[in-house]
DNA sequence: TATGAATGAGATTTCATTCAT
DNA sequence: TATGAATGAAATCTCATTCAT
């Protein structure tokens, strides 16, 4: 995966004024597609949508996968400052509850992650090792003090809180039929968190 | 979607000898590639590794939705018949458990349904409804027993243990490292079992 | 193109009942289908609506020539009929008049021909000279006598006749518009029909 | 149909010098194509044959139709100049005379339009109004004057006379044989253009 | 004789990727 | 830098034709 140039943290060269322009607006029009399509849609369609030449979406993006991979990395940056915000204002155990709602419900279901995830899955399986560990931190910054405060069992790790919760993601949207997901997500949701409230401490 | 001959069923004419064995054929090579590339691979190269001309394989499967369908039915088949063993040979309660653990670990990961339907769920949104009808009665078939015998809460359909349990299966492979998989799977799993007993009637 | 067994003519072994009418029932579709279709139309939809295998289409018309050539046969035949009938029923040049609209009007335009015939044209140049013998010895047979009773000029042949009404018919149905042909064909029949009267002796 | 760069216009940017030549190799090589096989040869080999890659064809012209609708387009480009020259060279009656000997002999037959008529007729019935508008609107401007010199009669339009003419390249080259083309082909033009005179007021 | 299964050669079309302008 | 033209490798699908049953 080639490297290319740095987009917001503004080392190296400053990037042309218009340069930033079009690798913004081919981010833009890259989330929804990728929502809408999976992550294997024409890099053609994308590149007219967003108003700049194929050879524009190459130059920024040399490879499908660094494309990819920043749609994936915008998404989560969303979900760490998350992971910022909801200690400050729960008590440790309720935000974990908060956290795994919205992780389901509002951002990955609603901000199209899913479709993201499920064609990444299927073709890089592990280029997103970075992304994906900040996603670990951010699950454990949430995670970690609701164990402590005694309310969560211990076993399990952010680690595997993040599949259940990716799970139910992918799930969405099954076969099973789109309608049933609202309600039925957040009764998976809570379905998991009363599993990690079961025998904990504060439970015996 | 244009109907094939049956295929196990035996109604009409009995299908010529080589017809069948070319039909078999296809499926096994097609339920090995769909697991390792997903249900986009090419029609073309399933054709050449099952020794038959792509003209035989649109014979059979009209569309590559038919021939999907097909394999995706025949995994199902064998859960179903799981459905039917699983009580006879422990109480409602433990056999929920080894089907939970049985569908996701071995059915579902090991038999490649995943891939499978990472794939179908990308594409074909519902046209699946009887295959899907299937697997939902066998889910049905081993969890009411156990809600009925008192140790499982009431109020979780087969639907949704049906995406707790997809969605854990969806969740392997991901970003995070294959590796972790086995042992972390199982876990997943006896989590959502915990989930179902926490609060249930037996527990209070 | 290979000798198919005598249909009509019962030379030969008299043909078994069924496969006598198989090879209706094939020239019945046949017709229709090239009628709608041209003359390259899938012989295996042919087949499959005249209700038979396709080998036993390939049994009564080894190639397709072979079909082709037995359904423009079959309409030459009403058109031969024709050119007995109308002398004994009008005075020479009105006969001509008649046969000239009948042609266009109705054997070629509502019987299909015209289709049939683009298609010939295109591909097979020449390979329809027993039939086409005919029909120029039904045209003769009708202009002949015109030009005899003295109303017609006899500068014009009745191959030429032929290509006259022929082209007519080809053209209907042009991207003109389909609309326009019924009053406007027979208008080109009369137009030609005058042609042939002026200078002629009876017009001196 | 989607519509390509303006070729000839000019408006738009200019089009690289590349990319104007090779839609000029492709015209060329489809028309002769079009004119020896019909309008549904191979666009595989029209490609090779103009030394392009299909993918380049393609991006000029999107369909088949595009590209039969192009050529078309071209060879009533040297029909509607034609219209534009003839009546200063000769006297109205005798322009149209030359008009149709030439539509017929030059211009069709030779230049292989009907070919490409014939299969346009069986497959795009009606795709080709603007330019057959053209080509009326040509003959218009020939058949008008000679009306109004008094030498021709008024009850026949341009879209008939256009049929007629039609009709006879059409039907040349027929079964009947290709040798007799040439010289019956005017045969059947003079008989056509007496009809035209026949019953007109400078007759009477 | 009849059937329809199998074959495999095309035809169309779509895209990722490279490069000339 | 930006553009979009060119390329050509797939992939899908359709049929004519042959042959086993």
């Amino acid at each position: 995966m080639a490297e290319t140039p740095a987009a917001s943290t503004g080392e190296c060269k400053p990037m042309r004024a218009d340069a930033a322009r079009n690798r913004d607006k081919l981010l833009k029009v890259a989330t929804q597609t990728f929502t809408d399509k999976g992550a294997d849609a024409s890099l053609d369609h994308i590149a007219k949508a967003a108003g700049v030449g194929i050879g524009t979406l190459y130059r920024h993006f040399p490879t499908r996968e660094d494309l990819v991979m920043a749609v994936y990395s915008r998404q989560i940056d969303a979900l760490e400052e998350r992971s910022h915000e909801l200690p400050a204002q729960h008590d440790p155990v309720e935000a974990l509850h908060e956290w795994m709602r919205g992780f389901v419900d509002y951002y990955a279901v609603k901000q199209g992650m899913v479709t993201l995830l499920r064609s990444m899955m299927q073709s890089s399986p592990d280029a997103f090792a970075e992304a994906r560990g900040r996603l670990r931190a951010a699950t454990e910054r949430i995670l970690q003090p609701a164990i402590d405060a005694g309310g969560i069992r211990g076993d399990v790790s952010a680690e595997e809180l993040l599949r259940a919760l990716g799970g139910i993601c992918l799930s969405s949207g099954t076969p099973a039929g789109a309608t049933a997901s609202a309600a039925s997500t957040i009764a998976l949701v809570d379905l998991v968190f009363d599993g990690l409230r079961y025998g904990a401490p504060s439970a015996s």
